[in-house]
DNA sequence: TCCCCAATTATCCAAGTGTATAAGAGATTT
DNA sequence: AAATCTCTTATACACTTGGATAATTGGGGA
């Protein structure tokens, strides 16, 4: 008679998604050499011969992983949208602001995200995740955008969605990997600066006075 | 007498280099976990027990060859430099235009930044490589853009500084993973475009012939 | 309450990992 | 040409890796 752990069985979709949030941190800790079978079971709380039984490979979960960090994220973004004002100004200058703040800019994030790169780049379907997480991105900043109502044609619309979306996405990576080299509230600031120039609107005074005020009391 | 494998002596700094070389370039093809000791060795044509032999462990060639491609990119950017214009406006444009084209934008590329990523964040040395590196780049740009003479307070220069330098690092982060999405020559014209408004200046207009042409003839 | 199935654990395995150490051979010096 | 130094190879080792398989136990349905 030899003492066996004991253990809880669980609904299939909570393990998967804790087994996901365990590889998730060890990524965003430890890098992807961290995020072994072992570390990642015990990190969940069961042992490693479990994650066999709910993916068919280790590669499946860390794919699964990379899934659901960008489904995260989109839904994080467009959370913000939803208690936004109504003024399409207002609504942009939001967006961009709440882009470039936490936990949208973290360093943890980055880690993950860098993590997953390689993997991405080498697996058509990952690559396709990407893409569409990105566009889909891209597409709410263009909406945004075409909400402001100026005069621009599709195609220079197009190009300012992408510059804007550049903006946001160098700045989010120089914030979370070398956070204290920026001012508090800095890279709001030059966000919504940069990207009302861009668009040649003034996005700084359009932002409500919440975020304008929390910002000044940061800075 | 058992039969040895023929070799030649080589400098320390060949052999260092070939074998930063080949870790680069693992890293690059397949991620991080295919950096190994071995297949650095056997890319790099010599025998796994000489990387000890020239680095105190596997970390120190890796922490070498990340500070190599910091040395690389810095080095690849400030060459342009050398032939461009003297009309400040022509200068800043073709940075930012060369800044966004190959070899800078490349999917190996940012396959390689990122798979350091993780250890630039955990080791402070590293930490250090790479705001240095990121700095003296900014340093630069923001050097170019003080060239145009126009009338910034030095606040507001660093500002310009840093979203310039976003807009680039986004479109280069863009463009390297996801090429298929952008049109030839789009990303430099949005680059160019989106620095200019952002300073208020025109940078299209400003950019020489050469450039201009090719980038025409490839859109 | 008692089955019975599958969720979970435990154990094992072959391959690969970084590192240590000893032996051999290229090149430089004398 | 001989000696010597150290660059380079070869081999071994302890450990970790992802995966396979068998044993068991939790909990819902009869």
């Amino acid at each position: 008679m030899i003492l066996r752990r004991a253990y809880r069985r669980e609904t299939e979709e909570k393990r998967r998604e804790s087994l996901i949030a365990a590889a998730q941190e060890l990524v965003a800790e430890g890098g992807p050499k961290a995020a072994t079978v072992r570390a990642i079971a015990e990190r969940a709380g069961v042992t490693a011969g479990l994650i066999r039984h709910y993916f068919a490979s280790k590669e499946e979960l860390s794919q699964a992983a990379y899934r659901a960090l960008m489904d995260t994220m989109t839904d994080n973004t467009s959370h913000v949208l939803d208690d936004a004002p109504v003024d399409p100004l207002a609504r942009l200058a939001v967006f961009v602001w709440a882009s470039l703040r936490p936990p949208v800019v973290d360093g943890k994030s980055v880690a993950l995200w860098a993590g997953f790169i390689h993997q991405v780049r080498s697996d058509p379907a990952l690559l396709g995740v990407h893409q569409a997480s990105y566009l889909r991105f891209r597409d709410v900043l263009q909406g945004l955008i075409g909400d402001l109502q100026r005069s621009a044609n599709p195609d220079q619309l197009r190009a300012e969605a992408i510059a804007c979306n550049a903006v946001i996405d160098g700045l989010w990576l120089e914030g979370s990997v070398l956070p204290e080299i920026f001012a508090p509230g800095e890279l709001e600031r030059i966000g919504v600066t940069s990207v009302g120039a861009i668009l040649g609107v003034d996005l700084v005074a359009a932002l409500p006075v919440s975020p304008r005020t929390s910002e000044t009391v940061l800075s």
